[in-house]
DNA sequence: ACAAGATAGTGTAAGATTTACACTAAGTCA
DNA sequence: TGACTTAGTGTAAATCTTACACTATCTTGT
């Protein structure tokens, strides 16, 4: 038992992961297995213990409940209305997890029933407030393609042009010029040419490219 | 007492309100009464009710502590860093709030010691980490200017375009060209003729305008 | 009453950026 | 070797941004 002289609400941390598969904005969720919501899905997440930082309460929780880790994350907003969860006042840090798609190997999850990933279209009614959470990550998502090089996120070591423009298609939902979006992309100077090509498929080879500052997320412009 | 069978982290609300006067753009501080940091400026805010949401949280702390009500409030970032207070675990959800300078009218605090406006120049050392949480609202301040509206925020109900333009220059801290910015802030469409004008000094009068959706705070590409 | 001084208010041309658009290159496979 | 597929490339028009200087209207002092 912990006893504090003030009342204290428990503090959480939810995951909002995304990532770009099979010409899809993805987003994984776990299905809970205990009450409230037993058998609904819902974003992975947890209590924050007290002797860690937010950010690494995030990837705990991300590494028990999906085998996730090393990925770029960053924090959104903190929810904290009083009735978002029926057992007692809980406010929740929600951090936003952007995965290259090669990098997805999920274990079994310790904590969750089961772990599956959802087209942005067709995920499933959410657990507690999650679905605004949801909601406004891949609102910022969105904004963010536009003035930082977020998207590199997405991508493996070595890509295509052609790959990365894929994801921005996808996220954006618009086509963009190939030659436009070539020449904007390389005026950046923010991605490089690996000299390696890749052969797939009965035409040309693509060139590689890989990230200068794989580290920093850019502001452009 | 409050007891938990985990433990519970405290949780607060900051506030970094700036406002813009005397050509520069100001900081409200509050002197703290009571340990930690006795005698030292901080942030005004304080624990969150666990009634309350954390919006209404930060709007309470702001009216007890300064007198301010009824302003522009956005939430910032959420700090929970370990080591952050001395006490005992504190996160806290900190806030940042735009007032016109006009509405500036700081009643006698209840908790603080003293409460004062400081220019971003020449603010003092500040308890806990509410240097980061400044340095970060400042940031974002300076960033929003650009792609949307919130510099209305520190506008009266009626201002000059001048006026306005003062604003922009004091927080960029860049000089404008006075056609260029009529032009640009006019095709956004945001502000119109109140029909009303200033005469102030020896010369022409300033025709005034109002903002058209006050409650909005606009995405401008 | 009029001259001096102050801030308000206005347009245009050059430069930079963004957009629209179509063909050639280099592979695989039948 | 011809058909097919995706990779790779340049240019001109349109739009947006920037630089720049003079007139308008008021107050105040003589």
């Amino acid at each position: 038992m912990y006893q504090y002289e003030y009342p204290h609400p428990a503090v959480t941390t939810d995951i909002v992961i995304f990532t770009v598969r099979d010409k899809q904005l993805k987003l994984l969720l776990i299905m809970r297995g205990g009450e409230p919501f037993k058998g609904k899905w819902a974003l992975p997440g947890g209590f924050i213990e007290l002797d860690e930082d937010l950010e690494t309460g995030a990837r705990r929780e991300l590494a028990e409940e999906t085998g996730v880790s090393g990925v770029y994350l960053e924090q959104l907003y903190t929810y904290g209305a009083v009735d978002r969860d029926p057992r007692e006042r809980v406010i929740t840090v929600a951090y936003s997890a952007l995965i290259p798609s090669d990098k997805i190997v999920l274990q079994a999850a310790t904590d969750a029933e089961a772990v599956g990933w959802f087209s942005m279209d067709e995920s499933p009614t959410l657990a507690f407030d999650h679905k605004k959470i949801v909601d406004m990550a891949h609102q910022r998502l969105v904004a963010k393609l536009d003035y930082s090089t977020i998207a590199f996120k997405f991508m493996p070591e070595e890509f295509t042009l052609s790959e990365l423009q894929d994801v921005y298609e996808i996220i954006l939902r618009e086509e963009m010029d190939r030659r436009n979006f070539r020449k904007w992309m390389l005026a950046l100077d923010q991605i490089k040419e690996t000299g390696g090509e890749r052969r797939e498929g009965a035409h040309r080879p693509a060139k590689l490219y890989s990230v200068i500052n794989p580290d920093i997320v850019e502001i452009i412009k």
